[in-house]
DNA sequence: ATGGCGCGCGCAGCGCGA
């Protein structure tokens, strides 16, 4: 089973990457982020034509999240129970036994700024409500942009990132709660190439120069985590005419 | 290196992302 996510930064102009991507990358399920496209004009049909039955949560302009798959999506849920909130951030399904959950994290735009506050309450709640979770999901994949990159390694210029959002310690501290949680980082299960990145900056040559981040994740509960074979970052997609900023992230599973 | 890009909205230029 080939879990994956992927934030694609408007749906609409990426449709056709995402469908060329899903014919070469063969994922069973597929994570979405930043749709910015309300829920009517959700490509579901074009999407089934290709394989992919889909559930979302999407919104005009900002935001939206789906997931994609080829077995029936089941026990769909959106949003955070207890942080009701308009951002279309969150959305759950269960597929072939497996508990998935899509995450868009906000951005946090600045230390200390209100949207920064905002993304620590985010995360707070979302903690709340995984812990539960695990309760109930034995077999429990959280997959998406979290926009925070955990430590210094996952940041291609830790001493130009330090202090702001990203890679402040109250962020990272969030992140580490995830894994106290139980929740395994799958990329960091393996050996992986130094200064491997998910996004890359629009501007300044960015993806060229490397100069990235590693924001985008797939975390597995521990009885996912020991039927992971692989976890991999595939740059194909941000080499593309109009890409995405970020670049899919993979797992497969036994 | 402090923004140069790319998106949506909507028709000019701004808010936002990370």
């Amino acid at each position: 089973m080939k879990l994956a996510t992927w934030n694609v930064n408007s749906l609409k102009i990426r449709l056709q990457h995402l469908t060329d991507w899903l014919h070469s990358a063969q994922p069973d399920v597929v994570c979405l982020q930043e749709l910015k496209l309300e829920d009517v004009k959700f490509p579901r049909d074009e999407l089934a034509a290709v394989g992919y039955a889909s559930v979302f949560s999407g919104q005009k302009t900002y935001n939206g999240v789906a997931i994609l798959a080829r077995s029936p999506l089941n026990d769909v849920q959106m949003g955070i129970p207890a942080f009701v909130h308009e951002h279309k951030r969150v959305i759950a399904a269960t597929v072939d036994g497996v508990r998935v959950i899509c995450l868009y994290a906000p951005n946090g735009q600045a230390v200390g700024s209100e949207k920064y506050v905002y993304k620590l309450q985010w995360y707070a709640a979302l903690r709340e409500w995984l812990k539960d979770e695990l309760t109930r999901h034995h077999q429990l994949a959280v997959l998406g942009d979290l926009n925070i990159a955990p430590e210094d390694r996952d940041v291609h210029d830790p001493k130009l990132w330090e202090g702001q959002t990203h890679v402040s310690e109250p962020e990272r501290a969030e992140f580490r709660a995830l894994l106290d949680l139980g929740l395994k980082d799958s990329f960091r299960l393996f050996e992986q190439a130094e200064k491997s990145f998910s996004w890359w900056d629009y501007r300044m040559v960015a993806f060229r120069r490397n100069a990235g981040l590693r924001i985008d994740f797939i975390l597995l509960s521990e009885a996912l985590a020991a039927r992971c074979t692989s976890c991999a970052i595939d740059k194909a997609p941000r080499k593309l005419e109009r890409p995405s900023d970020h670049t899919p992230v993979v797992v497969e599973l036994s």
